[in-house]
DNA sequence: CGGTTCCTTGACGCATATCAATCTGTGTGG
DNA sequence: CCACACAGATTGATATGCGTCAAGGAACCG
């Protein structure tokens, strides 16, 4: 869907050119097609797979099929490196979405090369820490917040992530997709996007338009006003970090 | 509630004499009473928590006061391992439960011993995986379980926890505390533990009994199975473990 | 143009939250 | 030792919000 800019891979951030060198010798690029099943709920993880383009989705399914999407992948980001450590089967599912091109590295080079490169294994944690926090999000997301918010949510994440101050941006995934994310079925999807529109969002198709850079600021939370605050949060009225210091009143 | 022998802290695991004795050189022990909160949504975290003695728990809240139990913690658990290396705000609040003990590691130091020992190192992503993979099975429990199937599989992970083959074991927190973890309400949970009382699960106050030790086998997947098969997977009649290799036939 | 896929909109039912009342156990003070 | 108070658990009645099922519409592609 929308086109990204090739993000670099966290996991290998301020890795030294022999310890870059070491791991690309290791390692395998392979391609794939859409719909294309790579590990299965059970199966024992031989790679971690890092995304060089194209798209995949991590889920869990239960017995009667229903599924519900953990992570949508894009270019730079990578999974199985927390299942990798995890010392069991594999607890979710990866499926390609969009035609595929992946970095396979073994998982037992991925072991013991944490124990070569405390750098590597730095960058593992950070990212590992990184689907706990997004798991955590959801989590809560599901429990403590109405389908208005979490969509909102979703929309103040993706406006974040690309930083363009821009007043709209596109969806990087289907719509169905980002439901089962989200978790909602599609109907309450549309029907949330709907309600959105009276709030001074504009939703056509897969575009977003923003009255202005504020509308989705009542979405906001600590973890994102952390983010947001490299642009301008003092200019925010309902900023969550001026109310946590006590600015409020 | 119900005694815990001393459970030995996983991010210990393996260390040498030298790294333990520089962590405990670096360290505090401090008490807390019930109810005290020890870090807020948005607070930066100082200290890794390693529970020596007592109970905590993690969670979210929202504006209106509504929380969501991330994770109860015993004696041997820690938390914060994960949000230190998150770099920005705490995404959850802690909170103690009971009267406890903890031992207080700086996170500046976390971070530099993190580079100093590789098995600390591991340690720290071996934790945070299993962190990680408790948030995905309490996103899937409330977006694709039934409450009978959420409840079921909590007894289970918890009859599981403590090896003995015993056929009665006790809830380790207040009910409406698992309850919230379980992403229901503490009337939902009363009423699904009466679900499961017609299924040759006794339920008495804080205690279970089950009629066999298969009682519990239909809440399995293949995650717990491969805990379970320590024992005696083959006797159990419908365990996923034989299914997912053909068995089933 | 026809076909397919995805999204949208409507009508309906059920499951869980909510509100409220009762019950149980536990600790406290007279 | 009993009476009381309190927290937590249970049970019941009600309602609302989401999922489900079904039909219609929009975009895309051959």
């Amino acid at each position: 869907m929308s086109p990204h800019a090739n993000r670099k891979p966290q996991i290998f951030e301020n890795l030294n050119e022999a310890s870059l060198h070491t791991i690309f010798e290791n390692s395998i690029l392979h391609d794939y097609e859409a719909g294309r099943l790579l590990i299965q709920q059970g199966d024992t993880p031989t790679h971690l797979y890092l995304i060089i383009k194209g798209s995949l989705k991590t889920l869990r399914t239960n017995e009667d099929g229903d599924e519900s999407i953990i992570r949508l992948l894009k270019d730079g980001d990578s999974c199985m490196d927390a299942v990798i450590f995890m010392g069991g089967p594999s607890p979710i599912n990866v499926q390609v979405i969009d035609d595929a091109q992946l970095l396979l590295i073994p998982s037992a080079f991925v072991k013991t090369h944490v124990l070569a490169d405390t750098q590597f294994a730095t960058n593992i944690i950070k990212v590992v820490t990184r689907h706990y926090k997004s798991a955590l999000h959801q989590i809560d997301g599901m429990s403590i917040k109405s389908p208005v918010q979490r969509v909102g949510y979703y929309l103040l994440e993706q406006h974040l992530e690309n930083k363009h101050n821009a007043l709209s941006f596109e969806l990087p995934f289907k719509k169905s997709m980002i439901a089962s994310h989200l978790g909602m079925t599609p109907e309450t999807f549309s029907r949330t996007l709907s309600k959105i529109k009276t709030m001074g969002i504009d939703v056509q198709g897969d575009t977003i338009k923003m009255e202005d850079s504020f509308s989705l600021c009542h979405f906001c939370d600590p973890d994102l006003a952390h983010i947001c605050s490299s642009t301008k949060k003092e200019d925010c009225p309902d900023c969550p970090l001026l109310q946590a210091s006590g600015y409020k009143g």
